[in-house]
DNA sequence: ATTAGGAATTGGATCGATCCAAATGAATGT
DNA sequence: ACATTCATTTGGATCGATCCAATTCCTAAT
């Protein structure tokens, strides 16, 4: 190529509906009328028209089309983690829901900073976001989450959620689904049980930890605090949660983890001291996120199915979109237990 | 509440401009200075409008503002698997990157699909994406996404890329990686190393076997395909690669992982297998995503920073976005080694 | 030939903000 | 008092598609 041979890029004007009604001749009316396929436009003149939008290679504007209609195709996702694997299975379970429906994403991650939660939120709204999925910074203001409400957006809260924000939920029972966890563990005859992982700051931990001494509770066991040991929520909280509870006079036979990503590091440093998991003692996951059936031995795990928790928001969120007078709900999605191979019988020594 | 007392919603018009200039005393083009901070406006009157617009909850309608302007402040990312930990981390950084610089992110996970990942292109194209950073599925025609180039918004491919199809795109130098690793074992005296998992399909896997092999040529050691072991890119396939390479007749004393995750799989075999990483048996992985550093031992990794990717390529793209006269370039992220405790010299009976 | 009725098409106004050229206001200099 | 300059402000047109009421075109019935 010659020197200065570079090409312009030819900026072509955009083509227009105009531009469609003039190659076409027909009037612009038609063409929208082509466009949105109204069967009012007679089959030759369609016909006519869709070629003119072949030849010229039309692209239709759905900011203008929205702007004129006063509606909008757009939801808003606001996300603290996505690095954390469950909310990237929610997240594409949610994506793929709003995208059979004729939504796009509008995507954001927090990192758990209250201040770009609420700058991205109004970025999104000046979008004209039809309606939000929010997953709560930690340390997000009730009141300022609750303000939503008049935002003529409806919001629709996942996994965590701010009581008496009375914007409408979607999540597991978590106190349900820990206690059925402990209570397997009480059947196979645990008695020294523990909790590992999580923040006590986070509602979906202490929601976890309810459930974890409701069954403790019922089988007339005293909770040791000492068994209850919050961590960092990924591999190394696992692992270090581990460690202390290994270190402790009387220690557990059997833990409860706050996630399955706790858990896994939390069998590493089982593996690590020495011990059989599923034999010398026993662990129990919650989540249950692609990789927990993958572990030695798989992990026994409290099924909160992250996919089908995006799903299920998706719908509720245009449900409310579609009827803004329907009242906000809160959805509890029921967990069940996916037993693999991770607990067994308390050892006969302890 | 009395029967029938649904309060209901008011649609109270939307506030504009006009209704903002009518209670300031201003005319709408002065409001709209104030909107956009023009320094031209006097003091006073930028107080009286400030005022309005608080005072009647004003929100500013940007898809009409770009409408006009003829510009638009989204981009689209499209992403084949979320859920893949490497790019949860990449597109958090390019989501904090693209907010950084005023743009909001639409988001789209293909899962592999290419008639998914044409639709969504051609729907966010439609909405007046600024410009693309994709990630492309498996099986996605060169042709197709050739054609993007007239589409005059910039694309810029990450991680993985259509050879020839002349977009730019952001990735790790993956043969260097693979090569430095392989290098690794090399000088810890292992000579027979395998390659666990991934899919040959993907230029990323081949990339990475190139690189192995050219470790293993340089040493003056034939290859033997029977180490070379494609499978799953998650646990799973680590696991079953790893199974498979112990079964061999003279069975492998180190390996290199398709991945992080791979590695994690192989881990968890080769404690099964009895064998202690790091002494018995030495493995690098690929990609250093978070949760590397806690395995036990902590893996040794090839860092390939997918946050970092996922700012560069953010960068990249709003350069081509500013100028777009600019040629597409490829940029190459060099990797680098993170030791770790995985590897060893080779043990002495083998 | 005329009319009625449905099918198909259309022009002009509109969504909300911005651009542009032009007008107004205030302040200074002669 | 008048011209000149600079600082502010402004109406009307515009971005691209859609809505609406009204019109034109057909076909069939009288």
């Amino acid at each position: 190529m010659s020197p200065g041979a570079q090409e312009p890029r030819q900026a072509s004007r955009r083509i227009t509906v105009a531009d469609l009604a003039r190659a076409a001749g027909v009037s612009r009316s038609t063409v929208s009328l082509v466009l949105r396929n109204s069967p009012l436009v007679k089959r030759e003149t369609r016909h006519r028209v869709e070629e003119a939008i072949e030849r010229l290679g039309y692209v239709y504007n759905r900011s203008a089309a929205n702007l004129r209609r006063q509606t909008s195709d757009m939801v808003a996702m606001v996300i603290h983690d996505l690095t954390n694997p469950f909310f990237a299975e929610l997240a594409v379970g949610l994506e793929e829901a709003l995208e059979a429906a004729g939504y796009v994403t509008l995507m954001a991650n927090t990192g758990e900073d209250p201040e770009r939660q609420r700058r991205v939120m109004e970025t999104m709204r000046e979008h004209g976001a039809a309606g939000f999925i929010l997953c709560p910074a930690l340390g997000s203001e009730t009141r300022q989450i609750a303000a939503m409400t008049d935002w003529n957006a409806p919001v629709i809260q996942v996994m965590r959620w701010l009581p008496g924000a009375g914007l409408g939920s979607v999540a597991p029972d978590y106190a349900l689904g820990a206690r059925m966890a402990v209570e397997r563990l009480l059947a196979l005859g645990h008695r020294r049980i523990a909790f590992l992982g999580g923040r006590m700051e986070t509602i979906v931990t202490t929601e976890r930890v309810r459930g974890y001494r409701a069954a403790l509770d019922a089988a007339g066991i005293a909770a040791d605090p000492a068994l209850i040991v919050p961590a960092q929520v990924n591999r190394g909280g696992g692992v270090e949660a581990v460690r202390r509870v290994l270190a402790l006079d009387r220690a557990p036979t059997a833990a409860l983890c706050f996630s399955d990503v706790v858990a896994f590091g939390a069998l590493d440093a089982l593996v690590a001291a020495g011990l059989r998991v599923g034999r010398d003692f026993s662990m129990i996951g919650f989540d249950d996120i692609a990789g927990a059936r993958y572990t030695l031995p798989p992990l026994t795990t409290v099924a909160a199915y992250p996919k089908e928790l995006g799903r299920r928001s998706a719908a509720a969120l245009l449900r409310r979109i579609a009827d803004p007078s329907e009242a906000p709900e809160d959805e509890i999605l029921a967990p069940s237990l996916v037993v693999r191979g991770t607990c067994g019988p308390v050892p006969t020594g302890a």
